[in-house]
DNA sequence: ATTCTTGCAAATGATTTGCATGTAA
DNA sequence: TTACATGCAAATCATTTGCAAGAAT
């Protein structure tokens, strides 16, 4: 599950990452970074400050912002803005994939390169930086090749 | 640069529009839609606000909202967010389509489908409903061979 | 008369900001 | 000591909601 070389999210590891991105590694930050780039899955700020909480003590709702958005700019983490809600995601994944959203659960799961083809005809006035591909649809969990009876 | 067969944009024509769909056409819709389905290009609420406000009497903010969410319920419009902005943008070209954001102006641009190829390896366990696809980068107006001299 | 629509203003919810206090080099 | 980080509460911004007044059938 985890996004990273996470074998253990020793504080040491999370810490270095942190200075690597020339951010200083403050006791909230280690405490965020190390749930928001190893455990979680595509949280939105109170599933992180939730976390927190239970965690730690008292971790303010704008430290869990600015060290979200730190780590956005940081490129350690990426912002996703669902077309279901108006809270902000973010995904520990930051190499190109795409994403599935169950809009049966809300679940967003990635899709590794690979599962997801993109080609683009676009002429060479069109700079292209990044692709973003959701797919949005229901997942089930049985499939045998049934038809329904 | 209409979306719809637009040859005049008379109100006759967004009456039945809005009648075909199920929604009682008046005053105040007519002129939203006359705006947002035949003439905006990818605006937001403030933009169909400014615009309504420059051409008719005073309607209100409360009403465009409704009215918007409206036309995305009934299929007319397609509402998109980019990772941009937390303003949602109102698509009348509800054909399936990629979009090109430009991110030196912000322009939001429809490619139409078959300038971005999308093939995906999902298993049928996934049932597909949409595939929402943004492609980020800056378009150049000019692009000679050119490499600068 | 009844039902649906409008406009306003207040409410909401996510995110940001200002500022005084706390902490580490 | 000096710069930066934190916590709190207030501010902001987009959007929604409640409700009384208005329009259409």
């Amino acid at each position: 599950m985890a996004r990273r070389d996470a074998s253990s999210q020793g504080y040491a590891l999370v810490e270095r990452e942190l200075r690597r991105a020339g951010i200083q590694p403050t006791a909230q930050r280690i405490a965020i970074c190390s749930y928001v780039l190893y455990q979680a899955d595509h949280p939105c700020v109170d599933e992180v400050k939730s976390w927190v909480d239970r965690h730690f003590p008292k971790i303010s709702l704008a430290t869990v912002y600015n060290t979200l958005n730190m780590l956005v700019e940081a490129k350690l983490l990426r912002a996703v803005r669902l077309p279901n809600s108006d809270k902000v995601r973010f995904d520990s994944h930051v190499q190109a994939h795409a994403h599935f959203l169950d809009e049966m659960t809300g679940e967003l799961e990635d899709l590794d390169a690979g599962r997801v083809e993109i080609g683009n005809r676009l002429g060479p006035e069109y700079e292209v930086e990044d692709i973003e591909v959701l797919v949005r649809g229901v997942r089930r969990g049985d499939v045998r090749s049934g038809s329904g009876g």
